[in-house]
RNA sequence: GCUCCCAUCGUCUAGCGGCCUAGGACACAGCCCUCUCAAGGCUGCGGCACGGGUUCAAAUCCCGUUGGGAGUGCCA
């Protein structure tokens, strides 16, 4: 079978956009890039209890988050399984017509108790040769064959299983509709995909699947099934208990580019001892058969670590851009100065990790009234000479030159008369200023803050502090 | 229970029979740098699950044990 490799992601709109699936996603955008084929996007829509038209968006949303754009021509999609019910049913009756599927009447509660008397679990084939016709509450079942079918896998090599242990499936059920089985496959046959590559829960479904494209294409596409995610507990990585939603570290202020690297270095590195890797060479290097067989933990630490590294990445410019999401709260919109912001960003740049901490690194320069920590104050004026200090230092600095090298200058020289370190004469005057103990440099921090407000500030101070 | 998958530092990994007294990254600890906090640099801590084989030689190949995980629906 020629022509263009067709990859597919086939994610069902039950909920928010998973980290996991991100990553299966991404496999097969990666792998679809470096064949020049086709990323297939296919909504599995057919459980009608518990999808939603809502999380479609946010699967189409998501995936262009992560560079898997919908608008290049390496995208098809996205489809709907709903809208191929007709083609399900159809291949349903040709398996049912060729005598590879049949009818059965029993209840789940019938097939429960045929199992307990057994002692054999499962489906035991009761109605295999009953030859019962179509009806109301009958299920259509894929006659097993005896024999083994052996899956060839991409990541994991040949693996062999015992259709003995393989119970006669259901195609259609009582009431007529599709089962996920019959209906992935049947749009992988449709869609004419040649690669599915998905997470190793499916692969005790692969055995079954590859009997459906056996009987109905009579090819098999080539398979490949990646480890999963796991949490803390080495469990599936789950929406019920751990934090899984994509949306919800792209809201925190994890980069895409972070993101995207990170989950690729889980199961897979890039050669060489790096891991912090653009996605071209992560396309140039990537190989299935180099995926790691064990599940991997989803470890937010070392997410944050590399998120941090691509902020610092970022030139003051596009750090400033990337930001935009996260400055429009904390202070009034009009006090917002971005060329102020832009300023002090690249010493903002080296301290967060995530960009939702910005704000309360910068908001000192933006609120009318810089709120001041109450331990931060206490301890910073707890001294006899914090007061005396920080007095000489507004003398100092009411005239002369703005910028941060006089102001440290200044600030030196009160050190050197007081005998004080520059280490603890900064603190009352970075309390005073900023309401905190901690931020960025404090005499960039100052020169971008401007003389007036600063003196303003040190005088407030000043007089709290009795 | 049954079927299948998996097994290198706490975590993510490199390693695909000799280059391994096992390399890198995150985390952690210490030191340096330093106006706070970071960033950065250096150092340290720490691992081939266990037992048998095969071989001159095994983290690497085979078997078993143990331990994890996934699946086991008229869900997808």
């Amino acid at each position: 079978m020629q022509g263009t490799p067709r990859y597919r992601f086939a994610p069902s709109p039950t909920g928010f956009f998973h980290v996991g699936g991100a990553r299966t996603a991404l496999y097969n955008w990666i792998l679809a890039l470096q064949s020049n084929g086709v990323f297939v996007l296919r909504i599995e829509d057919t459980d009608e209890s518990r999808n939603e038209p809502q999380w479609t968006q946010g699967i189409i949303d998501a995936l262009a988050w992560i560079g898997i754009d919908g608008n290049d021509p390496h995208f098809e999609g996205p489809y709907f399984q709903s809208a191929n019910a007709p083609a399900h049913v159809a291949a349903a009756h040709k398996l049912y017509e060729s005598g590879r599927a049949y009818y059965c009447d029993l209840t789940s509660e019938q097939i429960q108790e045929r199992a307990k008397a057994s002692g054999k679990p499962g489906y035991d084939g009761f109605s295999r040769d009953r030859k019962l016709e179509p009806g109301p509450g009958r299920v259509l079942r894929f006659r097993v064959p005896e024999g083994v079918t052996v899956v060839h896998d991409e990541v994991r090599g040949r693996v062999e299983f015992d259709n003995a242990t393989l119970e006669d499936f259901v195609l259609l059920r009582g009431n007529g509709s599709p089962i996920f089985n019959l209906a992935n496959v049947v749009d992988d046959i449709t869609m004419n995909i040649t690669h599915v590559v998905r997470a190793e829960e499916h692969l005790p479904n692969t055995p079954k699947q590859q009997m459906l494209w056996e009987a109905l294409a009579g090819r098999v596409p080539v398979w490949a099934h990646v480890p999963v995610l796991v949490n803390e507990q080495r469990k599936k990585l789950s929406k019920r208990r751990d934090k899984v939603a994509l949306e919800q570290y792209r809201d925190e202020g994890v980069l895409p580019d972070a993101m995207v690297n990170y989950l690729m270095t889980l199961g897979w590195a890039p050669p060489g001892d790096v891991e912090i890797v653009d996605f071209a060479t992560i396309v140039r290097e990537f190989k299935l058969s180099a995926v790691n067989h064990s599940s991997a933990f989803f470890d937010i630490k070392k997410l944050n670590s590399f998120n941090g590294d691509y902020i610092r990445k970022l030139s003051p410019d596009q750090f400033v851009a990337a930001c935009e999401p996260w400055l429009s709260g904390g202070w009034p919109e009009e006090r917002f100065d971005r060329s102020v912001f832009l300023r002090i960003a690249p010493h903002v740049q080296t301290r967060v990790a995530l960009l939702s901490e910005v704000p309360s690194m910068i908001d000192f320069l933006f609120l009318a009234e810089a709120p001041i920590d109450e331990a931060a104050f206490g301890k910073a004026f707890g001294t006899e000479w914090a007061v005396p200090t920080l007095r000489a230092i507004r003398d100092r600095i009411s005239t002369g030159e703005w910028s941060a090298d006089s102001l440290k200058s200044a600030v030196e020289a009160v050190g050197a008369e007081h005998d004080v370190k520059l280490g603890k004469l900064q603190a009352p005057l970075r309390v005073a200023t900023t309401g905190r103990s901690v931020g960025p440099p404090l005499f960039e921090s100052l020169e971008v803050l401007g003389r007036e407000e600063t003196l303003r500030r040190i005088d407030a101070a000043l007089t709290r502090a009795g």
